[in-house]
DNA sequence: GCCGTTGGTCTGGTCAAGCAACCAATATGC
DNA sequence: GCATATTGGTTGCTTGACCAGACCAACGGC
């Protein structure tokens, strides 16, 4: 993330790296709702051209978006994105929630996520592999997995 | 975020103004590992120390950390968790999971989530509330849940 | 009275973000 | 063939965020 990096063994840190500078996550969500061509991403965000530029070429060298043509002469590409991009949506949704529920105004959730098959409203969640069962944010540690090499972050 | 915010209607983009600056992430992640004080978190994340003076004011004034005197003569403060701060473990824990699926050294996730009362390996997932199953991402749209005011963001 | 601890503030330089102008390849209208 | 529009950038200048390091302040210990 902004050239310097976090410079931390977290995963945490090391996503923040690729998605964590400014407009990025709005990129990825965007993309998520089909926007694909520059001009797309620029009217919606009010982002700078050079900075789009900036991320476009970040994210498709990081393996979020990919570049593919949609025309030639002149030769033009379109932002699709990648398997690895798409897996980003539940830390959007994530985030989207985090926000409905705490930054909302009186008018509500302004978008809600929806199950393509049968229309129910998806939410997320923590989950435990061993009970089965969802678990709230107060059940939840975290530790670490291998011998501490250095000692620092998680 | 930056002063100027992303002036969208926007679960996600709000989110992002408070929590998507620089090293707010990795405080709050630290937050969630007990780190409380102003050298605690200086010295595990190697920020600036007038940066790191902003980032704690900012989330404080909203909401996510909460000043708790933990000594007077000389007056001293420790920086906990509000509830609304500890939500944002699912948002921190999605970002880990992504990152241990996709940026992962040889030596595997450096950290993982665990259910307090079973051991028990804790995962991220989206859920339908209808089918009450987990989604995959592949199943996941959104759609505005209000008439589209100005047409534009979600 | 001096040092160490904790939690900052201040200063000055670097680098990223924002803005507007410009460029390039092509299609379209006349 | 020339002007104009469309799309997707690049360039250059200005502003402002970030960084490192110096300095400051309140106190405790010796």
């Amino acid at each position: 993330m902004l050239g310097r990096t976090y410079d931390q063994v977290c995963s945490v840190a090391r996503t923040l790296e690729i998605v964590g500078e400014r407009w990025t996550f709005l990129i990825i969500r965007d993309a998520l709702l089909d926007v694909r061509r520059f001009d797309g991403f620029l009217s919606r965000l009010g982002i700078a051209r050079n900075v789009l530029t900036d991320r476009l070429n970040r994210l498709v060298e990081n393996g979020i978006l990919e570049r593919v043509a949609y025309q030639e002469r002149p030769l033009r590409y379109e932002y699709h994105l990648t398997t690895k991009g798409r897996e980003l949506a539940p830390v959007i949704i994530t985030m989207m929630e985090w926000g409905d529920r705490h930054l909302a105004d009186e008018a509500g959730p302004p978008r809600i996520a929806e199950h393509k098959d049968c229309a129910g409203h998806v939410v997320a969640q923590l989950a435990c592999e061993e009970c089965a069962r969802p678990v709230p944010v107060g059940e939840v540690t975290t530790r670490p997995a291998r011998a501490p090499l250095s000692g620092v972050a998680g």
